[in-house]
DNA sequence: ACGACTTTGTGAAGGGAGGCACAAAGTTGC
DNA sequence: GCAACTTTGTGCCTCCCTTCACAAAGTCGT
């Protein structure tokens, strides 16, 4: 379920302010969807809910964290070194929610023995090390267009199976391999067609 | 049409290559999608294809261009200087589509002055200038998770109706305003929990 | 202890997006 | 100029996701 952490972000939010219980209408609210929806979703994981109360704000966002393997550290990898890679190489937000950043990794052997953010950039052949060793489950591309399909190649082979993609290219794996894709062309673009509708909209009608 | 995006990025790279015509078969392959849905897809913007030969590669992307509105170009603002405003500044990525980064904006007046990127940071008060005179239209919202609303609030007041968020929370806003999300925790979530099922399937049946 | 009230969990209905399959249209070879 | 082949455009069907609505269940006041 793609809308758990969600779920799981905003009873944080409500853990945080002290709230102890939430009903399904206020969770739904603060995580943006309807209330039938959550209701069903939770139904999935279990009866957690108390008919006449409402959630447990604690239980719920254990048991969730529980269902989406969150009770575990993550370690990631991330490959490529350029303007994006850095960026996220120094990025805070992997951290505070359990994903520990254990190697980052490029091709380019200019790049290699390069400090970021305090952690040394390693060749590529040290993934099966990585993945064998320690663990490393996930990988993060964030090379160019160009270099992409063989970094997750890469990946694929040392053992990989989960891969998040901010290069803005489709990626040929395996089937057990998960590819997310995040892409910020592809966001602005569709806002620059709702930005389009909008100003079409009002040269009509004023 | 979200895959708009994806399309024009297949052909754009077909024109790289020196290729004049693509079947619909082919491009789908390239984008990622069924043959089926790219041509139900392009028959919403008009009939572009020949039967029984395909589509004209630089027609049909001036076409998706011409529909996507990216025939301008499309001035953005960034909210917030933090880590990810830092790197969202510095990415290339926005200039090469389209995207003008014409001001980076910062509600901390110890950050308003600094240059980044070779732009000056500008207080949030020069925003309705900027949208008067400048013709802004798309936010990017790069601040922490507790200055998200109040940042987006700022956007919409100026006059933004297109905004792209960054930050981890559900944005209210009119129904006017359109917000589209980039959440890397979740999409990292996400991978987690496809990470653990793999676990347990392999516990159970190694 | 009992009744009224609140809230969950879920069966049924509704809608929309994707896939299938085929007719229409255009091309190419002879 | 005709026939065979290729490929688009689209009507129909199916399936999944969302929403509606209500019964079951549990709480709180008296």
């Amino acid at each position: 379920m793609a809308r758990l952490p969600g779920y799981l972000r905003a009873l944080t939010a409500l853990a945080g302010e002290g709230i102890a219980s939430v009903s399904s209408e206020e969770l739904a609210l603060a995580a943006g969807v309807s209330s039938a929806m959550l209701r069903k979703d939770l139904s999935y994981l279990g009866s957690y809910g108390v008919r006449g109360v409402g959630y447990d704000v604690e239980r719920l966002a254990s048991e969730i964290a529980a269902a989406l393997g969150l009770t575990q550290d993550w370690p990631v990898a991330i490959v490529g070194m350029g303007n994006l890679g850095r960026a996220l190489a120094a990025y805070r937000g992997f951290a505070e929610r359990g994903f520990r950043v254990i190697a980052l990794l490029d091709h380019d052997e200019r790049v290699v023995g390069e400090e970021i953010a305090g952690c040394p950039v390693r060749p590529m052949s040290d993934l099966p090390g990585l993945v064998e060793r320690d663990g490393l489950a996930i990988g993060v591309i964030a090379t160019a267009s160009e270099g992409a399909q063989e970094a997750c190649d890469e990946l694929v082979a040392a053992g990989i199976r989960s891969v998040l993609n901010f290069a803005p290219v489709v990626l040929a794996v395996p089937d057990d391999v998960v590819v997310r894709k995040v892409d910020l062309s592809t966001e602005l673009q569709i806002l620059a067609f709702h930005g389009q509708r909008l100003a079409v909209a009002e040269a009509v009608a004023p």
